[in-house]
DNA sequence: ACCTGAACACCGTTCAAGT
DNA sequence: ACCTGAACACCGTTCAAGT
């Protein structure tokens, strides 16, 4: 509140006159970045991929943001442009031919997703600042995983490379695969 | 650090003679907490039932200690327990039959479910602290949708009571199915 | 109705000083 | 080596006082 504040060129108190606290403000927040978010016009025969392209919009317009990913779990979103989002996201997902039920809870289940990936993006990204060493710490955890003691985490050792395999898109893309095939899954 | 030294008998200072910052001992905390998530052994025949059981039990782990989950956002878990808890999940895929490359993906898919599912019920249990009125505010939220403009939001209205369908254990659960059906759907 | 300064009740962390 | 009190640099929010 003091940053916003300092920001427009007053003191915190001042934004009590438009806003009942912070929680307020974050949620204010979270609309206006839904307003970034993208859906497509139905497409029953595209309905998996236009899925995955508004989850990807999701994910972009909260990690474009470092910090606001964290605010919106903590919020059922309810504002305009949210709404816009759920009923674009559930007009493809009745195009893909899903029941009733299941839109319903993956209504939920879809942003929940786009929404830890960003968190875990912008905690991260906190850690170690710097995008380059990124690579670095990967490599520094994939080599701490190879030295783990094989009798006592065989399967980890088992695993080999492909535990830290890939990077943060791929792990994103893979996760977007296994909900939208699971979705399918449970079609009717 | 206040707190936690005031519940110890000391002031916040004396900590940083065991810990080297807040994170550390988030680290720590969370190690300790991962003893508590069950892995069983792994029986072929049952290896979605038993990965659902394991995000089971993180979840719980997790739910029962609020504010952690926000905290294991943060974090790659690479303590003992952490790491007893990923070699047991990597056992149960395997027996499953899952690939190498699928198994790697999911050891970090899984928990994320975990940790997201177990972040939004400690967030949202701060806003109303009483279980008794969690269904009064789901009730609202549900004549909120109802009460939205047909014309404006057509396939939120279409959705009817499906979209505040459910409890927060039936919504878990389905998005367990839909990740392991995800998961069963991408062995080669 | 809107804005302000000052205060209140908090934080995590550092650091010189103690044992 | 471990602990301490005091201080530093922060927070969000309230409230009496101003316009």
């Amino acid at each position: 509140m003091r940053r916003v504040a300092t920001e427009l060129g007053t003191g915190a108190a001042s934004l009590y006159a438009h806003v009942s606290n912070k929680g307020e403000l974050h949620a204010l927040m979270l609309d206006r970045i839904a307003a970034d978010i993208v859906v497509p016009e139905p497409d029953p025969t595209r309905w998996a991929g236009q899925t995955k392209a508004i989850v990807r919009s999701m994910r972009d317009a909260l990690v474009a943001r470092p910090g606001i990913a964290a605010v919106a779990v903590a919020q059922i979103p309810i504002g305009a442009q949210a709404l816009r989002v759920s009923d674009g996201l559930i007009a493809v997902l009745r195009a893909g031919g899903l029941s009733k039920k299941v839109i319903g809870f993956a209504v939920d289940l879809l942003p929940l997703y786009a929404t830890a990936i960003a968190q875990e993006v912008a905690e991260r990204k906190e850690e170690h600042a710097s995008a380059d060493d990124y690579a670095a710490v990967a490599q520094q955890l994939g080599e701490f995983f190879a030295n783990l003691p094989a009798d006592r985490f065989p399967n980890i050792a088992f695993l080999g490379p492909a535990l830290s395999a890939g990077d943060r898109e791929e792990r994103f893309e893979f996760g977007l695969d296994i909900l939208v095939a699971g979705l399918a899954a449970h079609r009717d």
